[in-house]
DNA sequence: CTGAAAGCGCTTACAG
DNA sequence: CTGAAAGCGCTTACAG
């Protein structure tokens, strides 16, 4: 069948046996010629480096794992690829792991973050020595199998100050309540938040909290107005266009993500609702086309290529030491631009 | 030192002589139990299983690898996980390899193509048995070298009719050429291109060719305007302006991607130029926020899952038949919206 | 249907 | 400084 055009390995790949014969030497020495140089007379090293290069050797891994019950391989598993803030944590994270000589695993949930257990097992199964996960770990069983491995795994995007897991992140509440603090001391009074499901989420959970106390904390206790709506621009739209439609005395709307805010912005435009005249809106992760908005929006900076590299620092040094991975939190930064203003004067 | 809260292994993990003693069985039963299950008695094969699951056990990764001489391991090598399109290929990719029970490694080579072998090489030495590239190999060690191993590569985001390296891509000329003509067509005469470096980058390459050969076609040969710069919003502003000031007779500007032709939009807000009535400007990718920028982005439409999915699919084949991978090439689509029109009257 | 044994390709005590 | 040998944890002929 096969026309010989295909893939069939004609000739195995070298091995050390391979190498040692050619170099006239034993496997050991070329072993030790590659992972402990010293160890070997200077001669004999140069011997065997130019058999194996003139083999096109290299150290077979699985093998070497094996024998050392050592993979270099790190685990990511976050929602998804698809959007900026994971891909751009994923980027550095690996940038920093591939400098050090390990590999990375990816792997996604899909928003349902309750599957998120049957993503982390195979990765583990397959060598994965050290995992970096999204948001506070919700589910107990793998709370439990995690703790078993003794897996070094960190949790990012929220920091959790009594987690036994540690995590590097930053405060999603107190973030959202500086911004919807702001957005009072302007004058507005009627508020709406756009949230991203907060189902097995808690990084979206602190958020619509911290909306619901800072309300409250400022006397502001009329039913809450808050949206759930998957991350996607045309969500934001919609969801921009129920607001309007059913709480027109809505003067602010505060988006979970600049996603979000960014379907709203375009459906203002599309309502003739001028922001930030006649409605503020605000987003969070400060996307850098944010700021190239019209109007640019009022968001929140997030760390996310910091996320991925102090998440990758802390794995290596943990499967270095052992030592148990200190949780840090990261700053957030309330970005004031165009989309928010004093609320229209009848609102008041 | 290490406090015990660290992550030193205390007990190993279950192997198949623990799950053989367990079950009573030998170690041959209990592979079988779980990789030929009819070969075992139902009774017994109900023991290993039991006696494995409550002993945690689940294979080895690299003693399979080694044993099998396969590892189940794809690898991704792309510019950056930073950059929408490429996260998104990836996405899909990995989703549709890890329902297949594979892993995929994923490295980064930045936007500098140069020192791609320098990332191909860890990958297949670490076990990727397949991989996904961007754009043409003009690397001829790399090239080499992946025929030499026999290793199932596709390359992406560029059909190439003759490569021995089989693509799943699109015709970038083409498309740019299509688009081009649509502006000429439109009465443009003066045009300009923002293009991303061109340097080891065939699509980019391909992008720029069409715009002069069809300018040339079209009879307008005066000298081209062609600016390359790196993939951002502020290079797409800063060649923007650039283009303002240097050559104010240009009615419409092609950008090689929606990131700079939203920098070139949002600059020309700040200038005080109206699109499209002043200037036309069109982008490349269709991201999901062009259709909502204002104005709404002309551009081209690009399948960057379908690659994704299309490799993953091709790979795997590739891996069980060992049959040659054949090219294909996917459609673009021009996507017409409100940042192109006539260009001024004056213009003409 | 089951088991004993070989072997995948490494690294590392151990002995010299 | 070097080599012979053991063993990491699997799977699979081979024999029964």
């Amino acid at each position: 069948m096969s026309r010989g055009t295909g893939y069939e390995k004609t000739k195995r790949n070298a091995n050390v046996s391979d190498v040692a014969k050619a170099a006239e030497v034993s496997v050991a020495t070329v072993s030790r010629a590659f992972n402990i140089p010293d160890a070997v007379r200077p001669e004999v090293r140069k011997r065997v480096l130019a058999a194996a290069s003139s083999l096109g050797y290299s150290p077979n891994a699985a093998a070497k794992a094996l024998r050392m019950q050592r993979t270099n391989i790190a685990g990511v598993v976050i929602p998804t690829l698809d959007y900026a803030i994971y891909a751009r944590m994923v980027n550095s994270f690996q940038n920093k792991l591939s400098a050090a000589g390990h590999m990375v695993f990816v792997a996604t949930t899909g928003w349902d973050n309750a599957h998120i257990f049957e993503r982390v097992r195979p990765l583990i199964d397959r060598g994965a020595e050290g995992l970096l996960l999204v948001g506070a770990i919700e589910d107990n069983d793998l709370r439990e199998y995690l703790k078993d491995k003794r897996l070094p795994v960190v949790t990012s995007y929220s920091y959790q100050i009594n987690d036994t897991v540690p995590s590097i992140g930053f405060d999603n509440y107190a973030a959202t309540a500086e911004l919807v603090d702001y957005l009072i001391r302007l004058g507005h009074r009627r508020l709406a938040m756009i949230s991203a499901p907060t189902k097995g989420n808690d990084r979206q959970r602190a958020r619509v909290q911290a909306f619901r106390d800072t309300l409250a904390e400022n006397g502001i206790d009329e039913t809450d107005i808050v949206l759930e709506r998957h991350q996607a621009l045309t969500n934001g739209a919609d969801a921009m266009r129920e607001i309007h439609a059913q709480h027109p005395e809505v003067t602010a709307v505060v988006c979970s993500s600049d996603v979000l805010a960014f379907g709203a912005l375009a459906e203002c435009k599309k309502l003739g609702i001028h922001v930030p005249k006649d409605l503020s809106i605000t987003g969070f992760d400060d996307f850098d086309f944010s700021a190239l908005l019209d109007p640019p929006l009022t968001t929140i900076s997030v760390p996310a290529s910091e996320m991925g590299e102090r998440a990758a620092d802390a794995l290596l040094n943990a499967l270095t030491t052992s030592r148990a991975i200190q949780s840090v939190k990261l700053e957030t930064n309330l970005v004031i631009r165009k989309s928010t203003s004093h609320p229209p004067k009848a609102a008041k």
